[in-house]
DNA sequence: CCTGGCTACCCAATCGTTTGGGTAAAGGTA
DNA sequence: TACCTTTACCCAAACGATTGGGTAGCCAGG
């Protein structure tokens, strides 16, 4: 009577092929095959008494036995730096919904860009056996990457690239270069970029994108306007601060590579009395909800967040499919607001 | 040689025992018993071949198999309003932490807070066999947790609590109560609520702790200084319009019971010219990191995140051994920042 | 009448583990 | 020596679904 699944008592194919005298192959034909097979395999009236009864007894195929047998799960494994990070969140909503479509549940877990965290639960989604991962915290220098590849365990890249594997992301070096034409066109000759961590792609062709349309521009960087920092408000704040110190005469204008340490670099601007939108311009990169909520609204490159998550989903399962894949870069768009508004008068040719 | 199962050829028990020419069940018992049944089951000597033989292969054993057998699928399924929200992405942590040590994988789904979504993503989650669910979604009214009782599948609430139903939430009473010590302290006697959605006990709750801990002081909180609004930052604002317009004299101090719905007010009271921290107080909830890097800090309370999945893990665990579970309401502290530091002089007795 | 080709099913093996019930051999006791 | 315990295993039946290979009965064509 009691049984420890939850749901309870559950409905299987035999109960209902009992019920109605026939075969449970009859039934799982008629259930789960497409309506090639289903066809064949029993009359039009007893596939429409097999699916009425199987409707009202609320059956559903166990999915352990289904996958036991077909040697497939329909799990997919997502690894992410972190969820709170919403960044990445944001790619997860439009993953679970392109794989719910699909008819695949997924698994997310954080490995904190820790690499033996990253190791580490690689391995438990491959225990669970899920029919592939998307990666979405991978490392430029990552040897895991290699080692999945030599073991053939399907995966695809999300958010970070890594030249030679699959991956949906944002097209980072474009956000960049739009940023380089935003602010050379407001009259900026002086700026400074807060390049964040140098493992990961985003990081490193946002930054790349930018200097190097700024230099096609006829603009100059020095080695120490570009600092390295992590992704968060205290690494942007550090980053500022570094900046501040090192790079004289004062930058007109600051480029953060992501959303939250362009906030930890508004608040080190401020503090040193330097009003953002006004003595420094500021963008940041992601448009997350909050940067046009701030009190001085950042500007921000958008990035198509949900969708990179859906396109990361597709790409595995063309990989899942045996299919060849393509990696693909989604186009970002430039929201100026009132941190990078002004034009420089006193540079403006 | 190919295999469609991520990871390629997979060794199984019977890989092991063969190799050893011992019985499949002999190397089940040794792998995956307490040392009591290990120990009647092997000589030590073969507990140790077998043990290394494994280690060597990279046995691990098949959740399909070991689930259709076992009826336990050491899987639980976590149902959220939406991942993207910082609050919720961070108990995902602590839960998926907790999970981990306890052997148990988690699934996380978005439900947009939606009642439909909500039942649609319960059922796909039992349909993968979920052992139990943690619910982050509750809503006070729902029908869905009576049904959930009856059909005797095992859960625990999250972040909202339900009476009558095993939970692990905020002391939300309690963290109202320490805003409206901490306001009255300050000298404020006219002050509004920003409460939330009235579906959340969330809101409820520390709105009703506010409230009532406010009228015990010997203050009064008239009907329009109450109003209910949308969780993120566009509720926040529309929510501080309609206290501005309807609220007169203007109150000295905003509660607004989520930090995102804070952010929205300062945003909407810096419009009207007004500055917060110093012609208005405002107090935010959750303490997500931002409050704390704005551009002028966020009062906020601070609610124990992590340990709340943590929590909620616990419970389930307990609820899925069969104990008899209490709801744990975990403390939560007041953090004072520039937005509500200020005592009111011309208040002030 | 025989053959061939449907239609509408049934049969049984299989996926990898777990687990209740053996049992043969070795050792101890009366 | 007969009998009882251990020890160290083996055996086989599940769990629920899938799938390659039947087959009985019917009809049509030659």
């Amino acid at each position: 009577m009691d049984d420890s699944t939850a749901g309870g008592r559950t409905v299987t194919l035999k109960d209902l092929a009992n019920e109605l005298g026939i075969h449970p192959s009859t039934v799982s034909r008629i259930l789960h095959s497409g309506s090639d097979v289903a066809r064949g395999a029993a009359s039009v009236a007893t596939a429409q008494r097999v699916r009425d009864l199987a409707r009202k007894r609320g059956y559903s195929p166990d999915p352990q036995a289904t996958g036991l047998r077909t040697r497939r799960s329909n799990l997919l494994g997502v690894i992410v730096p972190r969820l709170s990070d919403l960044v990445l969140a944001t790619m997860y909503e439009g993953i679970e919904e392109a794989a719910a479509e699909l008819g695949y549940s997924t698994f997310v877990m954080n490995s904190r860009d820790d690499p033996d965290e990253q190791r580490r639960k690689t391995e438990t989604m491959l225990a669970r056996r899920v029919d592939g991962l998307i990666i979405g915290d991978a490392h430029l220098d990552s040897g895991l990457l290699r080692e999945l590849s030599a073991r053939r365990v399907p995966f695809v890249l999300m958010n970070r690239r890594v030249p030679g594997y699959p991956s949906a992301t944002c097209d980072d070096v474009l956000g960049g270069r739009l940023v380089a034409d935003h602010l050379w066109g407001n009259g900026h000759r002086n700026v400074a970029v807060i390049a964040g961590e140098p493992y990961a792609s985003t990081a490193v062709d946002r930054t790349a994108g930018f200097v190097d349309r700024w230099l096609a521009l006829g603009g100059s960087i020095s080695q120490n306007a570009v600092v390295w920092s992590r992704f968060d408000t205290a690494g942007g704040r550090e980053a500022a601060e570094t900046i501040l110190t090192d790079c004289n005469p004062r930058p007109t204008a600051l480029f953060a590579v992501n959303d939250f340490a362009a906030i930890g670099a508004m608040g080190s601007l401020r503090s040193h009395g330097l009003t953002v939108g006004h003595d420094v311009a500021v963008v940041g990169f992601n448009d997350t909800s909050l940067a046009s909520e701030l009190p001085i609204p950042l500007s921000s490159v958008r990035s198509p967040m949900l969708d990179i998550g859906r396109t990361a989903v597709q790409l595995l399962k063309q990989v899942l499919d045996g299919e060849r894949v393509e990696s693909m870069m989604l186009k970002p768009i430039l929201c100026v607001r009132e941190s990078s508004a002004l034009v420089v008068p006193s540079l403006a040719l």
